[in-house]
DNA sequence: ATGTATTGTGATTAACTGAGTGAACGACTG
DNA sequence: CAGTCGTTCACTCAGTTAATCACAATACAT
């Protein structure tokens, strides 16, 4: 029974969800017995019998806890379901009312410098890059080349994207730095070319005591790169991971990517391509 | 242009979205310019120069922002669908986890007394009373009767619940404080019987400087209860609802509310009713 | 080359929020 | 009537965030 994890993990997303330490751990204590009272609350919790009671009221406004004002009162958790959909739905709420605000500022024009070339933007979290990634892929038109450097990135959601953009005729390539990878990779994706890098680099960093490891390379129609890296943050659980994107021709690190990549992947090179 | 306010208003939302005020104020000012150094952000926000790069940093790494690392550097929004696509997923994500979390809870099972009757919970805040309302409504099985006293209640949801419930053969009677609403909801719910109470207590408060008026009264197979009320709280713009429910035809406030109904509205005194 | 303005980082302080604790007061029990 | 229990309220302490300043690094103009 790892449910001391699974009770924590739940104090944890409740509280991710806007709930004080207080708030969601009286949830979750009132959500396993039902009902009770504040001092039943308090010793399943670690919520001080005082302050139960300000956490409930909380609880109770948000639709959570209804409460029984008899002596002593007696709180009842709504059903999981009801909970979750009545959070859910308050930010889903929020969500779209900030989509329209957010589309209905008027916008401040700066100077109109559209200057793509040469351009290289950062990006970090795991979030960001992963939307990058996406948006890039549905981009594609011709040529799509993608590194797989990390297992973690190779997502469901990842493979759907990477499908239709094969419908689109787009030419998939993608690699990997180990051999159990590119298993995976194509038996996911059959029929598309999968290999494994013969870079060294890719999969090792040259120097000592480097605990950063690629993490996705993409070259996109020859002229729209993304490169990101992953560091294990030793402290906490997960690590971190960052990145660069560039985008044109002629832009220094899509030009350096496509000639690391011309001599690293089988594929890549047909002649049509050193066209620089 | 009353933009002000718009601007206000998201980056309201961004906060409650979990964002800081910093980062909120930092994120709007940049989706309005598409793309700023420091200063400019500075100058449209209320940010003080110097810290608008630890909001950047942060708004980087939850996807919403990207850096060009230049001198100076520049920073650019993402679009606002992509942003706002970002955020939602992110708090879909959360709610869904804290779903199997909770559902996993082992439960402590305290005394087993399931003494329903005679027991009154009370319910607060728009949310959670519109959620219990929904489940009453779904669970009628023969009779729904539905007092509206604030206009504000009546919503589309609200309107499809009910006829669902009279697909299902619940025989459906609602009630309303004044004229006006009565045909607002009678041209929602044509084939239902709607009425204007009575009673003038529902309407208007007996006693003075009573700001607080009825919002909802619900009966549901006679053995149900929900009646809440509405307060505008001064202060801030909008009010708040607090409410109580009560279940089993025995219960004390829904033997009271039962009489209530059968004395204020025309259509509910058949005899077979008066059991008590 | 030199002075000046601008940019980025870090340190510091003030204001606020939330966690934790205890006093006080009323209700109930024996 | 005393003692226990339940509830509210007021308060302290710690951590976080807002706000300002000082300083180093860089670009820019003369």
């Amino acid at each position: 029974m790892d449910d001391i994890t699974n009770q924590e993990q739940a104090i944890e997303l409740l509280q991710q969800l806007g709930l004080k330490e207080y708030e969601a751990k009286s949830f979750v204590a009132l959500a396993r017995r039902q009902r009770g009272t504040a001092k039943d609350i308090s010793d399943t919790s670690e919520v001080p019998r005082t302050r139960v009671y300000d956490a409930i009221r909380v609880l109770e406004s948000k639709g959570l806890v209804e409460t029984q004002h008899s002596n002593p009162q007696v709180f009842r958790a709504v059903s999981v379901d009801e909970a979750v959909n009545t959070l859910q739905s308050e930010y889903v709420e929020r969500t779209e009312s900030l989509r329209n605000t957010l589309s209905g500022l008027d916008p401040i024009d700066g100077d109109e410098q559209t200057e793509t070339t040469h351009e290289v933007w950062s990006i970090s979290g795991d979030q960001g890059i992963t939307s990058r990634t996406r948006q890039l892929i549905e981009g594609a038109t011709e040529e799509l080349i993608l590194v797989i450097g990390h297992e973690g990135v190779f997502t469901d959601q990842l493979v759907e994207q990477l499908q239709l953009a094969r419908e689109r005729d787009v030419k998939v390539i993608i690699g990997t730095v180990d051999d159990e990878l590119r298993t995976t990779v194509q038996d996911a994706l059959p029929d598309t070319e999968v290999f494994v890098s013969e870079l060294e680099w890719l999969s090792r960093s040259p120097l000592p005591d480097d605990d950063t490891e690629i993490s996705r390379l993409l070259l996109v129609d020859r002229e729209a790169i993304l490169v990101s890296s992953f560091t294990e943050t030793t402290a906490d659980g997960r690590g971190h991971e960052q990145g660069v994107f560039g985008r044109g021709f002629d832009n220094g690190l899509v030009a350096i990517t496509r000639r690391l990549m011309a001599t690293g992947l089988p594929s890549v090179n047909d002649p049509e391509t050193e066209r620089a």
